[in-house]
DNA sequence: TCTATTTAAGATAAACTTATCCGAAATAGA
DNA sequence: TCTATTTCGGATAAGTTTATCTTAAATAGA
């Protein structure tokens, strides 16, 4: 569906956004612990992230990555389209090169209604909207604690 | 989304069935070539299907794989668990080990939604649905050839 | 200016998917 | 029975994605 990457990448920014705020910067390894990601390659993702302006990086002591406000309400299709790209909205569901309603494979017109359902939500979901989730305590980007697990 | 493999064995399979009638048999090279995929893979590809009850095969001259009757009306939901396994229809959409209900990612409600969407869809098409359409005619299982493009 | 810290970039490796090759097994017909 | 044809199964190779490592560049503060 998306790549490990694109999904790296997705729980990176949300989780940066989560903590966004007044000066705040993280860096890679805490990110990486967060979100439960290998730790270079998260720093891969990262760098991508930043030169696609998704999110913003500093060099140095106290430096690291943060969002800026007017990047936390940016589509997350945009990530996806950072790391993967749009072919997942785009391409036929029979990987035919060419398939389009002048030249369909048979799959076409049901495939279509997925991917454009797709292509919408990920249009519609901003980066704030799921850092707010997170904010609220109730929703997570890594899998249960053992804690968690016992109840 | 789906694997090149998996959509591979979608292309083989519905041209089979569109082909499919009395004591009709095509064999890999046939196949390979009217779905555009390399043979040697499309055989391997073939095999698994075999196996998992999805087409038929017989060996030996005269031989080739074939798709009976009653293999006809199976969901193409069937060729994908055989390929890719259902994984797409229902992991997280955030690469979370543990996603759902109790533990969910802030992506999880929009995101079941599209899955659901998208299971119900390859269920409730067949392999029989889909061949019919290229045996109409106006749908492919291959790019446009250059007759086709010129209009 | 020097040092410590952090991201950036490039090279390399490991893992997985896609693709090929080859010999074995089955089977129809001569 | 022998031969030709076709799928089956295992081994191997090529390509792509995921992951690591190492050095360079930037920057804050002593």
């Amino acid at each position: 569906m998306i790549s490990k990457s694109c999904q790296y990448a997705l729980r990176a920014v949300v989780f940066l956004a989560s903590e966004a705020g007044d000066n705040i910067k993280l860096n890679v390894k805490q990110i990486a612990r967060e979100i439960d990601a290998p730790e270079a390659f998260t720093a891969k993702i990262l760098q991508v992230l930043n030169r696609h302006n998704i999110i913003t990086s500093l060099k140095g002591p106290y430096g690291g990555f943060f969002i800026e406000e007017h990047q936390l309400d940016a589509p997350i299709l945009n990530i996806v389209q950072s790391i993967d790209g749009l072919q997942i909205f785009t391409s036929c569901g029979l990987g035919l090169k060419q398939c389009s309603a002048k030249h369909p494979c048979p799959f076409h017109n049901e495939y279509e209604v997925l991917r454009n359902k797709m292509r919408e939500t990920f249009e519609k979901t901003t980066i704030r909207k799921l850092a707010r989730k997170i904010d609220s305590g109730a929703y997570f980007l890594a899998g249960a604690t053992r804690k968690e697990k016992m109840n």
